[in-house]
DNA sequence: ATAAACTCTGTACCATGGTACGGAGTCAAG
DNA sequence: CTTGACTCCGTACCATGGTACAGAGTTTAT
């Protein structure tokens, strides 16, 4: 099975500039056309998933690049370097969110009970 | 007390052209100089302080931005309406995050029990 | 065979949140 | 009263992750 660009990115739910986007970054091949237009596989569908799913774990794409390099050379350690200190930014930004959502969801109730007239509670809170 | 933007920045652990920034974004105000240097206050510091806080809590700087705005307005509505957003964003965020970490964690100690020569487990996991 | 729809290529532009730099002016310590 | 550190101002540049668009070529449906 063999998709246009077009196809490609439907299927990927991306848009077609971002194809072209990661194309120009070097995260994904240009397929070399014999006529007319590129063709493009399942591996690449499965690259550009990959690449959606990576995003989510909150790799950069440099990193996702890397990644995807990982994959033929076999090289465990440096994935799960790479890995490990994702962890570790994600547990940091975890908290961190989950600090803000708190402080602003007492925040909110404070100042949904506070009369109309007084200072507001979201805006005060931040000026210690 | 008055500050130089040397003294201000550094006592809000940011840099001097960030200031400049926050300046030129209008998130704080150009103190006018009588003479020589420009002066800044507390107050200055102050702002400053929310914008960080702010960001931790997520917003982006037009957001902080109406919420200074908001400072003097009043508009609790307003200011609630920014806050559930920001909080339901985070929470999306946070569980997005969360899910993220759980699996690399996961990922993480299949590819460290896996043997040398298999296909990484934290690389192909991307690829279902 | 023609028109709509899509592709190709290059280049430019966007938002976000800064950072850097040059050439002047100013201030403070020795 | 000089020298070093700092400020001012404008402008340019940076990374990140895209998005847009023009002018050409190609494909596909009618």
């Amino acid at each position: 099975m063999s998709l246009t660009i077009g196809k490609l990115a439907k299927e990927a739910n991306i848009g077609v500039e971002t194809v072209r986007y990661y194309q120009r970054k070097r995260l994904i091949k240009v397929p070399n056309k014999t006529e007319g237009f590129r063709k493009y596989s399942e591996e690449d569908l499965r690259r550009l998933k990959f690449i959606k799913e990576a995003q989510k774990a909150g790799f950069t794409l440099n990193e996702i690049k890397e990644l995807l390099a990982l994959d033929t050379s076999h090289d465990h350690q440096r994935a799960q370097q790479l890995a490990s200190a994702r962890i570790k930014e994600l547990d940091t930004k975890i908290e961190e969110m989950q600090q803000a959502r708190d402080r602003l969801k007492t925040l909110f109730h404070q100042c949904e009970s506070g009369g109309k007239h007084q200072p507001c509670a979201i805006i005060r809170a931040f000026e210690f």
